[in-house]
DNA sequence: CGAACGGTTGACACGGGTCAAGTCCGGTGG
DNA sequence: CCACCGGACTTGACCCGTGTCAACCGTTCG
């Protein structure tokens, strides 16, 4: 925990995976005491501290409680991805029981807590809570999903279209947890570190925000981003949504967890 | 079937989870009885042939047994991003029990074969055989990690560094399951096609391709393709191989696995 | 009160896109 | 056996979206 800084009050969430996966799953009341038990253990990290670097061993699955991270790559001499942001209640290292490093770093954007989950509790779930652990592959399925869908934007939308997709897909997300609030939510990212996410030159972030704010579509500022026509932004974007599966969990996946369960 | 054309012989493996699941486990004579069976029912595929399409619902998860495929998203005014080439062996649609509709294409390639198999046998798979179920999420883990590589590619290396890269890869996945064969392997992806992989135009990928041909780098023709200098090709593309995470999977995976199966 | 860092913009250069014009080759029908 | 056709392959010329370089400002922090 390298800096104090006060993170504002609304990217804090109290119980980030049963509000997640509430929208999936009406959660009985056995499996919301389970959950809130697994959130108990925590481990916070200060804003840019390297959660896990590259070539680091996996041993814990984290939860984000509080705050975002981002997991990047570099090149020697210096270019740098980020492949990906998460947001409270996104998982961290859901494959980390089956390697053995990891191949990118992650690294706080802001103050964060997350859940510390051993490998012995994640089996727990898969045994004693399948449908819990349907939701949990579902958050899985869903983050490969947003990847596949950035390596669209990346490498088949021009500079516009993908600032625009960007904030489209993280206002959605931040709606499904709750965060989005007066039609604005907070972004913690530096120009720098949205050019990278986005493959693109700060220089050319800038111009591209500047086309989008003088057509009063967004404001952004160090208070928040607030979208102001979702619609028209949509269009511009070619967002469209189906690849985010926001719909609950299907019911065959009962059928199969409950195969798994017997 | 819409496409009677002999595929080559060396596309073909007869078991080809068995192939490629042994690399990283040894598989007990039990292991290998189950799945050999569940490489039995089989569904066939012609070259070009969508086997599922955007929007289609998800019922089935399918392994490779013979043939490639691709999975591609499609923006309304044409423009195409290949997002993941399925070569044999690999699984298809893994997150299809937690998943309602695709959001993407699969289309094969070549004529396929794949195996079939139901959500009750991939359920049997995590409760009989553990250890098994560990290396499909290692394949899982492994196909998320090709997936954020592209996504570095695209986004941050050029043209020439993209190629060299995809072709370093692929080459790497096919010693993986023994399909390199007097230092060539077969491609069967049209320039069209590699180039919607590669996000870039059929143009220029014709531009750099003469590059590394110039060089004597690479040879692809019709017969297959062939890399002269490994070692160079790695250093131009600035490919490093962690992300592949091909090592055995790791101990404490066993521990995971039991505590699932107990 | 200076250093460090994030934010911001103008001027110019270049990698890769666009357009257009072919060539090559395997399959099909006369 | 040849003529034709369609699809994949190939290349040159030109141009535009984005990268590069170089400033400068504003704020925070030691």
């Amino acid at each position: 925990m390298e800096n104090a800084e006060q993170s504002p009050e609304h990217i804090e969430m109290v119980k980030p995976l049963i509000s997640k996966l509430s929208v999936f799953l009406d959660l009985t009341d056995d499996e919301r005491r389970f959950l809130a038990g697994l959130e108990r253990r925590t481990k916070s990290f200060g804003k840019n501290e390297h959660i896990i670097s590259e070539g680091d061993p996996y041993t814990k699955v984290y939860v984000q409680k509080q705050g975002w991270t981002y997991h990047s790559r570099t090149l020697d001499d210096g270019r740098r991805q980020i492949t990906r942001i998460n947001l409270p209640g996104d998982i961290c290292c859901f494959f980390a029981p089956v390697l053995r490093h990891s191949a990118n770093n992650i690294v706080a954007l802001t103050d964060c807590e997350m859940v510390v989950i051993e490998l012995e509790e994640l089996a727990e779930v898969f045994i004693n809570h399948p449908r819990v652990a349907a939701a949990l592959s579902w958050c899985c399925a869903h983050d490969q999903s947003v990847l596949s869908e950035r390596l669209m934007s990346v490498g088949r939308r021009s500079a516009l279209e993908r600032l625009g997709h960007f904030f489209v897909e993280t206002r959605r997300r931040m709606e499904l947890i709750d965060l989005v609030e007066d039609n604005q939510f907070y972004l913690p990212m530096t120009r720098e570190q949205l050019s990278d996410t986005l493959s693109m030159t700060t220089v050319h972030l800038f111009r591209t925000l500047r086309r989008l704010e003088k057509q009063q579509l967004i404001g952004w500022n160090s208070k928040g981003i607030s979208i102001n026509d979702m619609d028209e932004l949509q269009r511009i974007a070619k967002f469209t949504s189906p690849y985010m599966h926001y719909t609950e969990v299907p019911r065959k996946t009962d059928r199969f967890l409950k195969a798994l369960a017997d």
